[in-house]
RNA sequence: GGGCCGCUAGCUCAGUCGGUAGAGCAACGCCCUUUUAAGGCGUGGGUACCGGGUUCGAAUCCCGGGCGGCUCACCA
């Protein structure tokens, strides 16, 4: 941060938790989900989120500990549409998804399989959290001290749970902190028999399994999620953790949680904040989505290089909705990008000094490492497009092609040309797709226009000319062979790619060089 | 029933220590003879949902109301 005022909401939240939870040497910030299906774009808005929390701390000197918990001892309770093998994976219902067997085949279990997409991923986009596994952790006993104090105090539980429940919803009969997987069968079919006051717990399940188990050894016990939770905030001493709208309401769990971690764990709830879910505007593929196809950070990375990504999250403030898209606010998106990376470099001049401020530090905020030290290459997405087109989709070929770009360029160059190529080939309007006519036919066209098009051939074959000389040639040409200048340019754009209308084209033709114009138009 | 969020230009929205209302798109105009726009430059355009209050001053803070949306109370 260069300013000492914090423009950015990440760095104002590094100040509140700093705020709030006194000045420390090092903070915990953490994160997490239940892998229960593809974990998609929606779920990487808390991931990011805290992530540049995390950055904004360590910009202030701190240190800190990132954490991402994995719920992966949760229950599996219905299976996603989009999953191969539903069969098999419905005889798996009411089990710990992480002994659900992973359906594609890859992975040791169903939890890892969405584990393991996460976690190859994330590192792509800057962001490398310490990752926590709630299903070893409690096989291992590791909470039977923090199952034991809710189990002590399950009144108090109790109590802070009916305050949000109506009459007719009010807890009834025992209430247990806890809940067991079966033993015998796995599941967690299973209802509390009793506790000794102490470490033992026992248990019976509809498969006819019945057993006392002591905390300090049993792998199947665990805390409800509204205990769960504040618990290992205690465990972790968590400072920070934002949390969907649907936690954060009064009554639910983040509100609930908040009560059960002071009241029974004695901590302090962390800073937090809330995040909007995020929509999807345009297809982000080929594939239809109807079948419960869900956007994933992958899919994101395919149109939007990992800086674009970052930028998408930390331009816009976590309690606002926003959409990604994949039409053709994608264009604007990268123009937005590149205006930001000329005001940090200095090569555009922001409206003032605040909006500078801003935009440099969202700059920051977007980069996957540090900020490069000289400023990357700027070509615009469209016309990066175009030129694409041009070459076929051959990234090198037209890299090369661009103007002074210099060896530390190149690596940013390529990942955009390979996003614009997809974008184009998957996303884009049909209007923004095309290929030149190389297969050697010819438009139907009267005898003036043949004409016009062979004089345009031979004008192109001559050379010479620059974009604005050519482009009045064009126009004499038209006269010449008296057709309208509107009509000869539609009859051209048919003759060179199979459109109405395209790129300026005099330039256009330029750029695709005299050889393959003067082939397409031989066909004339 | 509780809670939260939103209502600003035709459209999408920005603008949270209160200080002359902004951007993009759309529209319109011009681009050195004629110009296809996926080019350049420029212009117009707002009763800030309504009503009160605080203030020298309110899009911004407070109260009341309206409309739209979300969320919780069952599970995570």
């Amino acid at each position: 941060m260069e300013s000492r005022d914090a423009v950015h909401w990440a760095d104002q939240t590094a100040l509140k938790i700093i705020k709030e939870h006194g000045d420390k040497e090092q903070y915990t910030c953490a994160s997490g989900i239940t892998p229960s299906g593809t974990v998609h774009i929606g779920n990487f808005r808390e991931i990011i989120s805290v992530d540049l929390v995390v950055r904004a701390l360590r910009a202030l000197g701190k240190k800190v500990r990132f954490i991402y918990s994995w719920d992966d001892y949760d229950v599996f309770r219905k299976v996603p549409v989009n999953m191969p093998d539903q069969e098999t994976l419905a005889k798996h219902l009411r089990m710990p998804i992480t002994m659900v067997p992973d359906t594609f085949g890859r992975d040791s279990s169903y939890a890892r399989h969405h584990e393991v997409d996460v976690e190859s991923i994330l590192p792509a986009v800057g962001i490398k959290p310490e990752f926590l596994y709630q299903a070893e952790r409690y096989r291992a006993s590791t909470y039977a001290e923090g199952m034991r104090k809710a189990l002590e105090k399950r009144e108090v539980l109790k109590g802070i749970l009916d305050k949000y429940r109506d009459e007719d919803h009010k807890i009834q009969g025992d209430y247990w902190p806890i809940s067991v997987f079966c033993d015998a069968c796995d599941r967690d079919t299973t209802e509390i028999e009793g506790w000794d006051g102490e470490w033992g717990v026992s248990y019976s399940c509809e498969c006819g399994h019945r057993e006392t188990v002591d905390l300090r050894k049993a792998k199947g016990v665990k805390l409800s999620w509204r205990v769960d939770w504040p618990m290992r905030w205690a465990y972790e001493g968590v400072d920070f953790e934002p949390a969907g709208k649907d936690h954060h309401s009064q009554g639910g769990s983040f509100d609930t949680s908040k009560h059960v971690v002071e009241d029974v764990y004695g901590r302090k709830p962390p800073t937090t904040f809330r995040y909007d879910f995020i929509g999807i505007k345009g297809t982000p593929g080929k594939m239809s989505s109807s079948k419960g196809k869900v956007v994933d950070l992958y899919d994101l990375l395919r149109v939007y290089t990992p800086e674009l990504a970052r930028y998408l999250f930390a331009g816009t403030r976590p309690n606002t909705e926003f959409t990604i898209s994949f039409d053709l606010d994608v264009i604007k998106i990268y123009e937005d990008y590149d205006r930001t990376e000329r005001i940090y470099w200095g090569t555009e001049q922001a409206k003032d000094e605040e909006t500078r401020s801003r935009e440099r530090r969202i700059y920051e905020l977007s980069q996957v490492d540090e900020v490069p030290a000289k400023m990357p290459y700027q070509v615009a997405f469209r016309h990066l497009c175009s030129l694409l087109q041009i070459n076929l989709g051959d990234v090198e070929k037209t890299l090369a092609q661009l103007p002074g770009v210099e060896e530390h360029q190149l690596d940013r160059l390529r990942v955009r040309a390979k996003c614009a190529w997809t974008w184009i080939t998957e996303s884009a309007p049909d209007e923004f797709r095309w290929a030149l006519r190389e297969d050697g036919s010819a438009i139907e066209a009267n005898e003036e226009e043949r004409a016009a098009l062979v004089e345009l051939r031979e004008t192109v074959r001559a050379g010479g000319l620059d974009e604005q000389a050519l482009g009045t040639k064009i126009f004499d040409i038209a006269k010449a062979h008296g057709l309208e200048p509107k009509d000869f340019f539609k009859v051209t754009y048919r003759a060179l790619i199979d459109r109405d209308r395209g790129p300026r084209l005099a330039g256009f033709i330029l750029e695709v060089g005299a050889e393959r114009i003067v082939k397409i138009l031989s066909a004339y």
